[in-house]
DNA sequence: GTCACAGTAAACAAAA
DNA sequence: GTTTTGTTTACTGTGA
């Protein structure tokens, strides 16, 4: 009876829910080309720039060293694209992969440079020693301290970019990484590489300077040696994943690293993993455990070095726990912001202006954030956060449990607010693996009424869903088949067939026409809940909060920009019970790709009923691209579509 | 319980 | 021949 065959290879990954199960969709696959192209240039440029600093004096190569620094940052974040340039074009493997080939090329120029310093020190001291010149010994050592608190400057721009990266979901944590942002955090902010890097390559940064003084001959001897050590292939393991857990990490002194390294491998050492010494910089090889334990005690018994190695990672460590309550008071606030409670894991289930009658409130209980990739709170952006209690009921997140099919007719038709909604949580629904409670069809729409056109291919149409969220970027064949159905099903979708093929626009008319889902309450305040003067209000500060983010839809023309022509285009008021007007003299309407009497000709209506077709007549439907900014003419379709036709 | 809607799956055909 | 696009049907879950 059924077809098995076919279309099991296909429903291998679909099902809807959230598994890890990777399903690269096609727009994923296509883009890959771009991807190495970025990569690799941006990885060209950095190494041409480190290598192009050899024959300078320390006293340049510091002065190069600050200006490298933010330049080396600047290649390695995805400036020159915008995160969401990036991932638009990048899927989430490829971007890991970027972003570990970016860590392991700057991490090997910082080792090149750090060496070269390392060796010039190292002969000026000899040489000044052999003159018996005290002073300048002295000034060297501030050098070298300068140096190695570039480093750690360095360092901290580098975990500053992660974090960034992080939070706009271009680094992402396995999920049963961390089971909270306090143990997300560290981890996330410093690749474990980095640091045995870090410390590969210098003595003794930031610590003193008498100190550094006092141990310089023996630090420079030190790395010195661990510098050829790292001159051979680095072992810098470049793409090893983020999420290769701890090993990496040096663990001394951090209670917190210390438990949760013992807990790893009860039975062994902290400071040893793989077959190696963890311990900073070393990485010596160890067949077993009781070699290591002599290992360690030979090699980094208690001497200077290993005092002043520890007093490294001391100040490692503080440097996280400053970024992290750091990190930790940003949360807070921004919680605090949004009404939430840090400590309550469902905060958005109380709305705070409960509108009567409004069943889809009590539906909202998910936490978005549980589902954020990277695993953090995100005190979110979020379709669940604040603005969920705020929306007006019957347009509430139906669902965001990311699973299941449950995203019932929220905001869809009903003039939803979709566009205010998806422009506010842009950045939530683009990275976070959760899927948006929007109707097919009302993101399908969306999708086409955001374009200056107002019209888009299928593909071109697949291609926003997997823009635009995180989570069509999976299952597509599932949900590109709803697409499809919806296209088809829906009369508000028209195909007109253009010159480069065929095209999908949005007839407003018949996309008003469509059941509005029958809400409780007084027809007064449905059309107060649409029109929203609270809600809008009650928007303001996120509207504020994502402008300061300078998120992209805000300032896209159609979304909420209210100058807009578009924006401001209304469905027309006499599109109910007449024909949509041709709208000639609308120049904002936003002219299509086909010249008027081309549309009119070539379009072909779904079996659609003839009144229909006389409206589509001259030009693309009228779109009615921002219902947030457009209240009263939904109201007044409402009002005046409500008892019209009912139609499927 | 019924109805309408939405999502999913699948079959099928036509076009690229 | 394969893939994409488009249409249609059937079924299920959900909310009113």
């Amino acid at each position: 009876m059924m077809v098995e065959s076919a279309s099991e290879t296909i429903r291998s990954a679909p099902s809807g829910q959230n598994g890890v199960g990777s399903l690269s969709g096609q727009a994923d696959g296509s883009s890959g080309g771009a991807t190495g192209t970025t990569a690799s240039g941006t990885g060209r440029e950095v190494t041409t720039g480190a290598d192009s600093n050899g024959e300078m004096s320390p006293a340049e190569l510091l002065h190069f060293q600050q200006q490298q620094v933010p330049v080396s940052v600047a290649m390695m974040s995805p400036q020159m694209l915008t995160p969401q340039q990036m991932q638009q074009i990048l899927s989430p493997p490829q971007l890991q992969a970027l972003l570990q080939q970016q860590q392991a090329l700057m991490l090997q120029q910082l080792q090149e440079y750090y060496k070269k310093q390392q060796e010039q020190l190292h002969l000026q001291l000899l040489t000044q020693q052999q003159a018996g010149k005290p002073q300048p010994k002295e000034a060297l050592g501030n050098k070298q301290l300068a140096f190695q608190q570039q480093l750690l400057q360095m360092q901290q721009l580098q975990q500053q970019h992660l974090l960034n990266l992080q939070r706009q979901g271009l680094v992402s944590l396995q999920p049963n990484q961390a089971s909270g942002p306090l143990q997300t955090l560290p981890q996330a902010a410093v690749c474990p590489t980095d640091l045995p890097q870090l410390w590969k390559g210098e003595g003794a940064p930031g610590q003193p300077a008498e100190d550094s003084v006092k141990q310089e001959g023996l630090d420079l001897t030190g790395t010195a040696a661990t510098a050829t050590s790292f001159a051979a292939p680095p072992k810098v393991s470049p793409p090893l994943s983020h999420h290769t857990l701890p090993n990496g990490q040096p663990t001394v002194l951090t209670s917190r690293r210390d438990s949760s390294s013992h807990e790893e491998t009860p039975g062994s050492h902290p400071l040893y993993g793989h077959g190696e010494c963890k311990w900073p910089g070393c990485e010596t090889l160890c067949e077993d455990l009781g070699q290591f334990i002599k290992h360690l005690n030979t090699e980094h018994a208690l001497d200077d070095r290993s005092t002043a190695q520890c007093r490294v990672q001391m100040q490692v460590v503080q440097q996280l726990e400053i970024q992290l309550a750091k990190e930790s008071e940003r949360l807070q606030a921004m919680m605090a912001h949004l009404h939430m409670r840090p400590s309550e894991p469902k905060p958005f289930s109380q709305p705070l202006n409960p509108v009567p009658g409004s069943s889809s409130f009590s539906k909202v209980t998910v936490s978005a954030a549980d589902s954020f990739p990277d695993g953090l709170v995100h005190p979110p952006t979020s379709a669940a956060a604040p603005v969920t209690p705020l929306r007006p009921p019957g347009l509430g997140s139906a669902s965001l449990h990311g699973g299941g099919p449950a995203r019932r007719r929220s905001s869809d038709k009903f003039c939803s607010p979709i566009s205010s909604e998806l422009a506010q949580n842009h950045e939530f629904y683009k990275n976070a693996d959760v899927r948006p409670p929007f109707t097919y069809a009302s993101l399908i729409r969306q999708a086409i009424l955001e374009t200056p056109d107002r019209q888009l291919t299928l593909n071109e149409i697949y291609n926003w869903f997997t823009r635009m969220f995180a989570y069509f970027r999976r299952n597509t064949a599932t949900w590109k088949n709803a697409v499809r159905h919806n296209l088809s099903l829906h009369k508000c979708f028209v195909r007109v067939e253009n010159v480069k093929g065929a095209v999908w626009t949005v007839d407003e008319r018949e996309y008003q026409k469509r059941r509005p889902p029958k809400m409780t309450g007084s027809p007064t305040l449905v059309k107060n809940m649409i029109s929203g003067l609270s809600y809008g209000a009650l928007n303001a500060s996120y509207q504020a909060a994502l402008a300061e983010s300078s998120f992209p839809l805000l300032n896209s023309p159609g979304m909420l920009n209210p100058g807009s022509a578009s924006s401001l285009l209304p469905l027309s008021h006499d599109d109910v019970g007449a024909p949509v007007e041709p709208l000639p003299s609308n120049g904002s309407s936003s002219p299509p790709r086909l010249s008027p009497p081309q549309y009119s000709h070539q379009v072909q209506v779904k079996e659609e009923p003839a009144e229909a077709e006389e409206d589509r007549q001259p030009g693309p439907p009228l779109g009615a691209p921002n219902p947030s900014a457009s209240g009263p003419p939904e109201d007044r379709d409402l009002e005046e579509e409500l008892p019209g036709e009912e139609l499927s």
